[in-house]
DNA sequence: GTACTTGCAAACGCTTTGCACTCTC
DNA sequence: GAGAGTGCAAAGCGTTTGCAAGTAC
């Protein structure tokens, strides 16, 4: 069994303790969502998750879809990020570490970046005003290699 | 006469000199959409503008100050920022050097703030990946002071 | 059996657009 | 006077919600 099976049961695990303990339900609905989230990679919006679900059950409503995203992110199962097109996209939230993103201004190809001296740099900058920081949103926007090599 | 007021006759007519480069016409709601956003400060949504507006002038409308912004915009006098609140925000584009937020999450007083240190690491992620940078968000979230003290 | 969930469609909040009328250049 | 701009109301978009019927526990 691969590293990524044993990561899904995990996922699927935690979500529902997160139901049990809220005294919420799991029904197969919300199943076929975290599995056709679980499934897949980058970052998702409800349509992009809804379709995907409909493939599997075409009669799943877009409302359940949207529901059951929201609870994925209460149970930190998914994160909520705004690459600031006006939809919300979710990325897996069980990701250990902490992460920003880089996207393509034309294909919107997006690499996941880390730099631990940026973060620390935050930090100082927000304790220079008196602010306790509780989390922040970096998008760097530019051209990737792909789209650059066409130009 | 004030810095401040040189400050605004030259972003009025560059104003001006936009509309005319573009064969657009000034006209009164344009001018007083314009002095509403200049004698302005900080963030505002169209509708804080909408309602600036309208204490001059009851007339005008939603959808006049949303395509005003959109020309302000166009022609570097706003400049967009997205605070992930669902609702699009405003702030003087002349500002010569570049800045990002801190922006409290109780009150949501916000901070303007600068890190060169910050930018030339940012470019050097992109880079890494082989990205030309062409922008970035980036909004630090925290509690401010005040709203700490109440804690 | 009793909540909780569902799909549907209607409502939502912000923003854009089609239109007939008005105004600037 | 030609082309742009206006206010209004309607439409558009992603998202949320009220509801009656259905389902997990």
């Amino acid at each position: 069994m691969g590293k990524r099976d044993v990561l899904e049961r995990e996922q699927r695990e935690a979500f529902r303790d997160y139901l049990a303990r809220k005294r919420l339900k799991m029904t197969p609905q919300r199943m076929r969502i975290l599995d056709a989230f679980l499934a897949s990679e980058g970052h998702l919006s409800s349509e992009d998750l809804y379709h995907r679900v409909r493939e599997v059950d075409n009669t799943v409503g877009q409302a359940t879809v949207y529901r059951t995203l929201k609870l994925l992110s209460d149970s930190g199962i998914a994160k909520e990020v705004d690459f600031a097109e006006g939809v919300a996209r979710y990325e897996h939230g069980f990701h250990d570490e902490h992460h920003d993103h880089l996207i393509c201004q034309r294909c919107r190809a997006t690499v996941e970046v880390a730099d631990e001296r940026i973060e620390r740099l935050q930090e100082d900058l927000a304790a220079k005003h008196g602010y306790r920081l509780t989390g922040h949103s970096m998008c760097l926007y530019g051209i990737c290699p792909r789209c650059r090599a066409k130009e």
